[in-house]
DNA sequence: AACCGTTTCAAACGTATGTTTGAAACAAAC
DNA sequence: GTTTGTTTCAAACATACGTTTGAAACGGTT
């Protein structure tokens, strides 16, 4: 009860906040005031602000990251020699996620939130500590989106990636709203599942789309 | 040279700031600082800060908007009764904006990752502004991608024009930096056109993408 | 040249932030 | 029961922020 208390209490209000109202826009004593514990206490346990961040982010992504690479040996032991194709790659990226032990049910969608903030607001000191963090997993994806896109060419691959990470994280990181506005508006519940069932094919739709378009416009 | 200087320079200033470091994380002291024009100025001028931002958004998407409904008007003229295909649509805006007088070549890109940021960070007084400004071309837009899009269901076409948002705010929001990692990476130099017009068949295969996955991943 | 509305300026205001401090409370070890 | 290392706590610190103020400078009008 003791340390590790006060540290989840933390690391759980300081979570749901960032995914909230983004990083700069969440002050510590928000933090500590919701998680009920001493404003020194951030200090004291992780040292500074950009640490809790970087803890925050540790706590879901070291565990998910480890999920990541089993469904990718399966992925890659289930298909003897020849190349997973491009929905099963993207697949196991949103089953991944889902499979994760979850703290909650709010969990996947304060996951994806956040992984969205971490692309978006342009905190330095976030990208970095990311990167060198989880270089391996990342690594091995695009490796294996190489090997299931070997019809494009490195730069065609590397801007329909990004509109790829693009579409995900921006989806993901307002899901609740959107998931939200979809019910008053139509009347229809969604889970991030339902969500993720209907990015993926669009994504690789995207991927396989026909060659870019002339820079005139169609006449 | 009296007033409308100051205003600009600092227009010009925040303009840049904010595209480069979000609008939390830009002080006023900055902006007027590489404005170099007093602190006090822009509370004279804009009364806030959320005011300048707004005046920010204003000073381009004004324009645009305008152009933007030549471009749809045109749309609508050349295809007499039948519907404007996706294409058209899509490379509308992207030729509405490449088409937009610009202050320099920055201009564009500016212009795309200021529309980003409007997304992704969540500030609840640029979402209000924006909403009850640019209605009207907003809503066109939707109706026009309705008609090009009979054969989706409202909740589908939903979330998939979510993930169309997504890829162009986010990628162009970044376009700057990737355009940057690309060039020392592959030594390929690009445009925002360029961008442009591969992001566009992108989206529309993804738009015109077989039905929703199945919960279950694929056996 | 005197006036007047507008704009600039240096300085200050009040508030909020991340961080530090030093004492108090606590829990386990001897 | 005293000691020791860890954790909590209230308070303060230094700094940065958006905003306000009141006087000075400016520019056109009469």
């Amino acid at each position: 009860m003791a340390q590790s208390d006060t540290v989840d209490r933390i690391l759980d209000a300081a979570e749901v906040l960032f995914a909230e109202r983004g990083f700069s826009e969440t002050s510590l004593r928000m933090i500590t005031s919701k998680a009920k514990v001493n404003l020194a206490a951030v200090n004291y346990h992780f040292g500074s602000k950009n640490a809790l961040i970087h803890a925050v982010f540790a706590r879901f992504l070291t565990p998910y990251s480890a999920t990541l690479e089993e469904s990718f040996d399966e992925l890659e032991s289930k298909s003897e020699g020849r190349v997973p194709t491009l929905d099963r790659i993207l697949w196991a990226l949103a089953e991944s996620a889902a499979r994760m032990p979850q703290r909650n049910e709010r969990g996947i969608s304060i996951f994806m939130r956040l992984l969205g903030l971490a692309y978006t607001q342009s905190q330095g000191h976030l990208r970095k500590f990311l990167e060198q963090e989880y270089s391996e997993p990342f690594g091995r994806f695009m490796r294996l989106l190489k090997e299931a896109t070997p019809e494009l060419s490195a730069v065609d691959r590397y801007w329909r990636i990004q509109f790829m990470l693009g579409a995900t994280a921006f989806t993901m990181s307002s899901s609740d709203a959107l998931i939200g506005i979809l019910e008053t508006k139509i009347g229809v519940e969604t889970s991030v599942q339902e969500i993720a069932a209907r990015l993926v094919p669009f994504l690789a739709a995207g991927m396989k789309a026909p060659d870019k378009m002339q820079i005139t416009p169609p006449a």
